[in-house]
DNA sequence: TAAAAAGTACGAATTTTTTCGTTGACTTAT
DNA sequence: ATAAGTCAACGAAAAAATTCGTACTTTTTA
């Protein structure tokens, strides 16, 4: 998916890539086993799913040696502009105001972060 | 599903919500020919999704008349505001203001609506 | 080195989503 | 009042996502 442009992972394949992410790469079992903490999940059911992202693109693997290794075949900076602009497009119109709106009012933010955003803007509003 | 608190359209959900909450409640025949502009799509699909959703809580139907009616189960704010919320948690750990700033560099924001933002933030600031 | 442990591949079952054909009920225009 | 058009119900099938059992391979360890 990621190779043609069309990148929408679901909702467990969001799960694995915030995981690699996180942690950087990772074996299956690592995988499987953060996983777990939330939602208990079977090893081969995590292997599987590795292995679907992977043909998709989703993933890469080396599988050079006996564990295969895997990470994301996407940097979460680029997934993340994806998903906003995918959820800006379905669910607000288009509206980034909209979003921020709810954003800002969906979760508790610190001052200081409120402060950052506040720079970002008048960085963005410069140019 | 919002029945239960979960509520997680899927994108095909979520066109239909979208286009109940700016038509206001419709027949399916009038959500089919807006949906159909974008991807063409048969009556009776666009019939069974939304019998689906009212079934699963996410609509409801009038049946009174001949043709029933249907509007939104929930409010477009209250679904925003969950869906950014889900969003957050699945793909930004919960940083709010990573999120905004990925909102803000993913899509062309005007000038007016920057301001508006910085506005809102400083009243949030302001509590 | 042989048994146990850990790993991958494969295939199949299950569930959910998406799609639409057919049928029968109700309205409208003739 | 009847033919044509519009609609909802139903069932079924295709596609996608999720789950896991089993078999086979490699590594570890006793």
């Amino acid at each position: 998916m990621a190779r043609n442009g069309n990148f929408k992972p679901t909702d467990r394949e969001l799960t694995i890539l915030r995981i690699l992410w996180d942690n950087g790469p990772c074996t299956v079992r690592q995988v499987n086993e953060i996983m777990s903490k939330d939602s208990n999940t079977g090893y081969t059911t995590t292997l599987k799913l590795m292995q679907i992202m992977t043909e998709k693109g989703l993933l890469l693997r080396d599988d050079s040696q006996f564990k295969h290794v895997y990470k994301p075949a996407v940097t979460e900076e680029k997934a993340q502009k994806q998903l906003v602009g995918d959820l800006l497009d379905k669910a607000f119109s288009g509206s980034a105001e909209k979003l921020v709106v709810r954003a800002l009012s969906s979760k508790k933010v610190s001052t200081k972060e409120l402060e950052r955003i506040k720079k970002l803007i008048e960085e963005i509003e410069r140019k």
